[in-house]
DNA sequence: GTCTATACTGGGATAGAC
DNA sequence: GTCTATCCCAGTATAGAC
């Protein structure tokens, strides 16, 4: 995705539609569809305004593009038959695991489906991978359930709110730096360290315990 | 808070300004600072654009006002003093609680509050109150590991990942109610489960449980 | 395919009547 | 204190040269 052609002095239309989509993709991310500004995008680019007009139509246009980009590249997740074969336990610690990892390499996606849900009533998301990647917690959920090695729990709303804690330290990034102003919490070691405290938490508040209270 | 001051036909300051503060907390919330529209905010308030302007100089000034507002209004945790005369699995239940409340009763500062992080670097998160329940829950963690009732953990970071948990629910209904067709994610019912889900998630997360692989 | 120059519009802000 | 009318800039979009 974040390669950049700029370098190619050349035409090259197929260079420029990518450098255009880059930079709209931030831009979208920072702002949302409407306070986005093409000139913005342009002067990231390289290129003029006029380029993104040549190429997409209008900005709408652009966005959808920006869209349709991020949802056919964002969250890979491990196949659904390879998770069958897993541990329920083993499974859902995949399925975060690689959550936390598409979260943190690339965090326009999530912003930008945040300002879908608070200023466009989610209509795009119904497309997104997200809504995959809740399917397939609840139903890992379930079976753990059903397996004995989770505790009884209502799958959908846990599912949703694992993802919660997946994507809230990168989303709000800028505000909780405050609550660590000696530490880079864009940095390898943070990263891992969020990680690893998201799946340790995730885990104890799924699994069975001996002797632990049921929830119900 | 939410309450207009519109039946009253009398000229009236303090109602009218009350009035343009409600309006504009809804509007910066859907659509942060830059895209917000003043228009939009002195139909809703049933009030000329003008009056906007003589009581609050421009659109910048307004969403400060906004913001000083919410900040005192939010979050009304319990005493620090009263937590700690609690054990400390029952203080972080309460703290939680409290912050579910707050959150499910008023969305708009959670929404002002992301947008904040990422189009405004979090430059008003400083003040706000989230900073607040992050050290409360951070210090309720500590406490907690200290007396053998919660597992080894990174306290902020296992604080940030409860908040997020808390929010999530909110703060992206538009987007997960396609996940949930057939259910208003708004009912009585649902915010009631969602409360206890999260609670059973978190509590299970962090306590200490006798047979339990520690996460260190 | 890429640029410069410009037409057009939405919306922030203000003047002045009432 | 509240309204109407208007100014004017920022920003979308386009025409046309190269």
């Amino acid at each position: 995705m974040v390669y950049s052609a700029k370098e190619s002095k050349t035409r090259d239309a197929e260079a420029t539609q990518v450098s255009i989509l880059d930079a709209a993709e931030e831009e979208f991310a920072r702002h949302g569809l409407k306070a986005a500004r093409t000139e913005t995008i342009a002067a990231r680019t390289g290129v003029t305004k006029a380029m993104i007009y040549y190429y997409f139509q209008s900005k709408e246009k652009l966005y959808q593009a920006v869209l349709d980009r991020a949802f056919s590249e964002y969250v890979h997740l491990p196949k659904q038959l390879d998770l069958d074969q897993l541990p329920s336990d083993e499974a859902l610690e995949q399925v975060v695991r690689g959550l936390l990892a598409s979260v943190s390499c690339n965090q326009n996606i999530p912003q930008i489906m945040f300002h879908e849900a608070i200023q466009n009533h989610g209509e795009y998301y119904k497309q997104a991978g997200f809504l995959t990647v809740l399917s397939t917690m609840s139903a890992i959920l379930e079976r753990g359930m059903s397996e004995g090695d989770f505790r009884p729990l209502d799958a959908p709303h846990t599912a949703v709110n694992i993802l919660g804690t997946c994507v809230f330290y990168c989303l709000g990034y800028e505000n909780l730096k405050h609550f660590w102003p000696d530490k880079q919490m864009h940095s390898q070691k943070m990263l891992e360290q969020h990680t690893q405290e998201a799946i340790a938490l995730v885990m104890a508040g799924v699994q069975r315990h001996e002797n632990g209270e049921m929830s119900k």
